[in-house]
Formats: C-alpha cells, structure tokens, sequence
DNA sequence: CTTAGGG
DNA sequence: CCCTAAG
C-alpha cells in the first residue's frame, strides 16, 4: 500500500487544523521524522518504508499544504500556521544544524549536504521533497526570541551583521549537537542551556523539539540558512540565490531566502522574508489575529516590515511547558479569563478570545526562560506593534523561546537607558537579544562587550552545546534565579545580589546626599554600576534600614554577626541605623525628642562597641 | 524623570 | 525586584 502522507516529527501537531491529512504513519516508525519547520513528503511503503513522494505527489501536495495553511489560518486563528507546519522531529534539527553550519564553514556545510544527499539516495535520490513551511514566521514572531534580529528588513545594516555572526554560532551549536543521540540528562543540560532553567520533562521528544525550538528562535538567521541548506541537499541549488529576489514560490520562496541572507548578510535578506512570509499567509493570519480591529495594524506590520507576532503556537508551547515544567504559574488579571488555565489548551482559548474581542488585559506569567515576566497577552500577539515602539516589541520577545531572555533584554534596555555610554543602541540590541537569551546575566564588566558584541553572541554560540552552557547557566543562575514561590509558582528575579562594596557604596552614599535622593547616589556612587538603578537604590537601603531595626533592639552583637543568611556586616547595618536615626531626624520635624546629639550617639556607640 | 510606596 | 502613583 502506498500513502502519500506529509511527515509530521512533533506529536502535539495539529493536522486537523491544517486540514491536511495525516495517513496512517506513525511517527516512531520514521526514522526521518520532519522538524518543526520542515515538512518531507514521503510515501510509506507496505513494509513501513518511506519513500520519498514522487514529484507529482509533492506537488499535489504542496499545493494542498499552502492552501490549507492560508485557510486554517484564516479559520483557525492565526495562530495555526505555524502549528501547522511546524513540528519537532529529530531528523530536522539535524538537518538545520547542519545546515546552519554551513555558514561560517562552507566545507563542513558541504560536507553535510552531501552526507544528508547520499541518505536521502538511500531511498529515493531526487523525488523527496523537503517542503519547507512557513516556519520562518514561527522564529520571527515578534514577542518570541529576538526582535531585534527581525528588525534588520527594515532600517539597519547591523542587524544583518548580528545575523551573521549569530548564524555561526548557532550553526555550530546545532551542528555539533545531535539531539537525537543526546541521553535525556544530556537533553536536560542542553535545555537548561537553552533556556536558562532546569526541566524535569523527561520526553525526549518533547525537549529535543522545545530545544530545537529554541534554537531556532534564538536566531532566525539559523532557520534561514538551514532551509537553504535542505534545499540544497534536496535539490542541490545553491544557485537559488539569483532567484532570490521574489519570484519564487513556495519552498523556493524560502531557498531564495536563505540564500539571499547567505550571499549577502544584511538587513535585505530578512526584508526579503519578511515581504515573502507576508505576502504569504502570515498576512492574514496577523490580521485576524491581531486586529481586533485596527487597520493601522496592518498597515503598519506590511509597511513597517514586518511584524512578526508571536504565534499562536508560541503561545501555545509555552503554555505546554510552563504547565509541564514548573508549576504553571499564571497570574492573570483580567475579567474572565484568568482561572481556567490548567492546561495548555485552555489557554489558548482564553486567549484567543481575547485577542479578538476585548481588550487583552490579561498578562500571564511567563517563566519560559526561567523569568517570570509579565506578559501582556495582548502584546503577545502583537499588540505593541502599531505604536511602532521597537522598545516595545524588545520586551514581548523574551516570551518566546527563551524566556529568560525576556527579562534580560528589559533589563539591557533599561541598562542601556540609563547608561549614558550606551553605545550603540540600535546595533546592541539585536545582536544583544541573541546573545542575552544564553548569556542572560551581564556583569558590569561584561557590559561593555556586551553592548555591540555578536561575538558574544557567537561565543556562546558555539559553547552552546557543550559545557559552554554551563557557563552561561551559571551567569543566569546569578542574576535570573528562578524562585519557586510558596504557591507553586516560579517567579523569576533576574536580580543581582548586592555585594558588600555596593552595599557600602550606597550606605556612604546615603550619608552624603541623604536617603531620598537616590538618583544622585545612584550617579555618585553607582555609576559604575549600571544595572543598579535608584529604585534599586532605594528599595535596598529600605532593606538595610529593616534588617538594621530589627536587629537593633535587644541583642544587637549576636544577631548582627548571627544572621549568617545575611551577609552584611553589623557594622554597616549600624550605620544604617545611624544615618536612618540621623535623617529621621534632622529633615522632617522634630530635633528634639531625644536623639539629635546625644540620644542617638549614645545608641550608635553602644552597638558599635559590640561590634 | 525621579520619588515613594505597595506588592 | 517589579509596578504604579504622584510630584
């Protein structure tokens, strides 16, 4: 018996949506089980053998997948696109990392294509046919992983630079990583790696696809170059670039490019997708999603480039992870919609609903990377865009596949506000948004590097799949430390411990300019410390001011050295005291009571002599 | 934007 | 820490 089917690698697809048929393949009975972002055209064989789909076949059913996917994304929600298409097999990371590795290294690519040729040839050497879906849009939804790399179509040449650079890296990353071998502790590294938390999830599958996932969004330049490179393998045309620019179609749409971005790294290549994908069905999908009426919406995400939402099946899969992962942890505050959200499913619902009618007021938690950031959903799905604020779209991509990455890029662009030698801004945060997602936490003095680096980015890249990751956890652990709250819920800091100098630095610089005015300690004595803010300031010194009371009273010598949990010295916490006695004090009413001089002296001594 | 206060 | 309100 012969069945033509379109092999799906993940297991949570949906082809009812896409209203393709899914024939009576089972997935464990493929070896070559499509990604997330490829779809193969195979025919199964009596014996369970697949066989590449003849070309009449693949382009009977090419037509069907693009038709259907337009369709479903109309009916369905938008969402579905991706879904449709995407799907998380093995076999397809491998061919992306592959291919993605071509970049940097243009023999290895080679290397592989041909490796992955002579498999296919196994079979059927040119009748399989590798359809590339409208993945592309999945890694470009705009709240998911790196906006700044979408941006690159419209104005700025460094994104593609960014693109460049990262596309080594994860190249390398996928590349050398095979998730298909990896064991499923090996899985759990590289997902915290990833991701920038642990997973106790113990289906391969599903991590080898989160992973995957993840990659992928963390760089879109990595999906591009690795659909070229199928195209290759498959067709073998390197050529395409010359058809780049827009007249292809379909699969070839997508080759072109690839191609293009390969050929000549630089904002047009994404802009060259971008129009493609839009063109294709995002457009409408965007549409019906996003607009709960504006048609400035649309406008905008056609003119402006590209809007890239986050897809339903972004959300969807966080939804999945989170509710599999870590104890959902939803906070919602809207009317309705709040409660029911047990399992991903649900959410999507409530979310739909939303976005198409009411105002999405809702905000979810978002602890994907490990950071529970507050997620609009509205911005999720793109809400932000027609302000056309690019700040705005920065923060929705932590969503995506790396969450931590959310909380990050808000604090780099905080940082980068605040920091008056923010270099370049525009050029940083792209290239920023990438690498954060692995390297989340920045030290201050990795902060410089960090501004316009893409080496880091590459860096890390590289690492990536190795113990690397290690390292990048370990800096995340520091600042993204996800908390697990009593509720269940992960809440996720991306806090920076306060070390003792910064808590000295504050103390000193409470007593020059007087607890209030933090801006200007913050400018003092912080200047340095650029991820220190004066709300930081201030929201410390309250801390030390409670921890100094507290102790204060009876036993003032044991407890200030006893509370082994909290590091600062009694010292300083007796100059908190002072300068707190001291402002209370002196600024508001009273010199009286009994303080001014003495009173308060006399108090400061005493504790000062036990310490 | 900077403060202040609540969560 | 984050968010919001208020000056």
């Amino acid at each position: 018996m012969e069945t033509v089917v379109v092999v799906e690698g993940n297991d949570e697809e949906k082809y009812e949506d896409s209203g393709v048929e899914k024939g009576s393949t089972s997935l464990s009975s493929l070896k070559e089980v499509a990604d997330p972002v490829v779809y193969k055209l195979v025919r199964v064989e009596g014996d369970g053998r697949l066989v590449p789909a003849t070309d009449d076949e693949v382009m009977e059913v090419e037509d069907f997948l693009i038709d259907d996917k337009t369709e479903v994304n109309v009916t369905t929600d938008t969402g579905k696109t991706e879904e449709c298409i995407s799907s998380g097999g093995p076999s397809c990371l491998k061919l992306q990392l592959e291919s993605s590795e071509g970049l940097p290294d243009s023999e290895n690519k080679k290397v592989d294509a041909e490796q992955l040729t002579s498999r296919l040839e196994e079979i059927v050497p040119s009748s399989a046919l590798i359809l590339n879906g409208n993945h592309n849009n999945e890694p470009r939804s705009i709240g998911e992983c790196s906006k700044p790399a979408d941006e690159p179509g419209e104005s700025r040449s460094p994104a593609s630079g960014a693109c460049a650079s990262s596309k080594p890296d994860f190249s390398k990353l996928k590349g050398e990583i095979c998730l298909d071998n990896l064991s499923i502790r090996e899985l759990h590294e590289l997902f915290k790696a990833t991701f920038g938390r642990e997973t106790t999830v113990k289906d391969k599958l599903w991590l080898k696809r989160r992973i995957a996932m993840g990659l992928t969004n963390s760089c879109d330049v990595a999906t591009t170059t690795f659909t070229i490179k199928e195209n290759k393998l498959v067709k073998g045309m390197e050529e395409s670039c010359k058809n780049a620019d827009g007249t292809l179609t379909g699969p070839s749409m997508v080759e072109a490019m690839d191609i293009s971005c390969k050929n000549s790294p630089t904002s047009h290549c994404s802009q060259i997708e971008d129009h493609q994908i839009v063109s294709g069905k995002s457009v409408r999908n965007n549409r019906v999603e996003f607009d709960g009426g504006s048609d400035d919406l649309q406008t905008e995400q056609r003119a402006a480039k590209r809007v890239r939402k986050p897809t339903r099946r972004y959300i969807e899969e966080l939804s999945e992870v989170e509710s599999r992962d870590c104890s959902p942890k939803v906070s919602s505050s809207a009317k309705n919609i709040g409660s029911e959200q047990t399992s991903p499913k649900s959410w999507v619902k409530p979310i739909r609903k939303v976005s198409s009618n009411e105002r999405p007021v809702v905000t979810r938690l978002d602890s994907l990377g490990g950071s529970g950031v507050q997620v609009p959903y509205v911005s999720r799905v793109r809400r932000s865009r027609p302000r056309k604020n690019i700040m705005a779209l920065m923060f929705h991509p932590s969503g995506m596949g790396m969450g931590m990455a959310a909380k990050v890029v808000k604090k780099t662009l905080m940082v980068h506000g605040s920091q008056p030698d923010s270099e370049c801004l525009d050029q940083v945060l792209k290239p920023r948004s990438a690498s954060e997602q692995f390297q989340p936490l920045l030290t201050p003095e990795d902060e410089k590097d960090h501004q316009c680096s893409v080496i880091d980015t590459i860096h890390l890249g590289k690492n990536l799949g190795l113990k690397q990751s290690d390292s990048s956890e370990e800096a995340s652990d520091d600042n993204l430390a996800t908390v697990p709250t009593a509720k269940g819920g992960m809440r996720r800091k991306h806090h920076r411990a306060w070390t003792l100098v910064e808590v000295m630095k504050l103390v000193e610089g409470v007593s020059k300019c007087g607890a209030g005015r933090w801006s200007e300690i913050k400018r003092l004595a912080f200047a340095s410390y650029s991820y220190r803010t004066s709300v930081d300031l201030k929201d410390k010194w309250r801390n030390l001011l409670k921890a100094s009371l507290a102790q204060t009273p009876p036993d003032d010598g044991i407890n200030s050295r006893k509370h082994a949990s909290v590091p600062i010295p009694a010292p300083i916490l007796l100059r908190v005291r002072e300068l707190a006695e001291m402002h209370a004090q002196a600024p508001p009413k009273l010199g009286s009571s009994r303080l001014a001089g003495v009173g308060g002296r006399s108090v400061q001594e005493t504790r000062s002599g036990y310490l």
